[in-house]
DNA sequence: GTGCTTGCAAACGTTTTGCAGACTC
DNA sequence: GAGTCTGCAAAACGTTTGCAAGCAC
């Protein structure tokens, strides 16, 4: 499906959910399924300005925000700093080299054990999505 | 051994280092060898301050990162919000449920399948303790 | 006395919020 | 026109830093 039909089927999404159609919204969608997965708010709000100049890094939180709520769009954690927004349908966990940042995308089944593991042990469903599992890449083993 | 040698012990590395003994790095040290482990910086400076007042968050953290380097504590991040900070001696793995927050320790053996896959597909060797790993424990099964 | 350490205040980076005006429906 | 959304400024949060005074050695 092309980009601004996919955009549109979201914002229709939104005012199904008695959101309204704005410029904000439709830029932000556009960035997003545009570029690359993985980006700030800040980086998003920087590529959106260079079109529309006019809408504010607030804004992009709080649509963000809502994109989420939705369940279009998920963030994860990367380690320190900013955390960064995604399509949720490209969902996968994450290695991230503590010393130079590499990052590796690993799919769910690189996490099956540990989850079987935690699920026998502790009851407990993780989600390896949400934040990276940190360590050292091979370049840096320390 | 009692609390206050082991106090003793830590400030006499400091001292070796070419670090100063003063009454802040051992009023921070008694109450991390005295007190439950994974506590933040503001939590052990609130404490640090019912005996002395004087002592500033800003201290604690500066000491903080100190102790850090010499490899007496180490800090994780159990999901948003600040960092902990426990002793080098006690490391462990946690699971970290996103809705309640519950929080379980897991020994290293946890992590040895996933240690495992992310070094035979990525060369990447994963350091459990730093992050934790996010997910919903069973009362809050989503 | 040398120089490490401290308290304080101020800055930092990321994110959230209060508000009045602007817009969608 | 009702109610949502926006820009802006300001606050919030956890943490770091610059500085001059204070203390350990």
């Amino acid at each position: 499906m092309p980009v601004d039909d996919r955009v549109e089927a979201v914002l229709e999404l939104v005012r199904a959910q008695g959101g309204r159609v704005t410029a904000s919204r439709r830029a932000l969608l556009r960035c997003l399924f545009e570029g690359p997965a993985h980006r700030t708010a800040e980086e998003l709000a920087r590529e959106i300005n260079e079109k529309s100049p006019d809408v504010h890094l607030s804004t992009v939180y709080r649509n963000l925000e809502e994109l989420e709520r939705l369940g279009v769009i998920a963030h994860s954690h990367l380690g320190h700093g900013p955390a960064t927004y995604h399509l949720a349908s490209v969902t996968h966990g994450h290695f991230v080299c503590e010393a130079c940042g590499a990052t590796y995308e690993a799919p769910d089944e690189v996490f099956s054990d540990l989850a079987d593991v935690a699920s026998d042990r502790y009851g407990f469903g993780i989600d390896p999505h949400h934040f990276a599992v940190l360590g050292r890449c091979a370049k840096c083993h320390s």
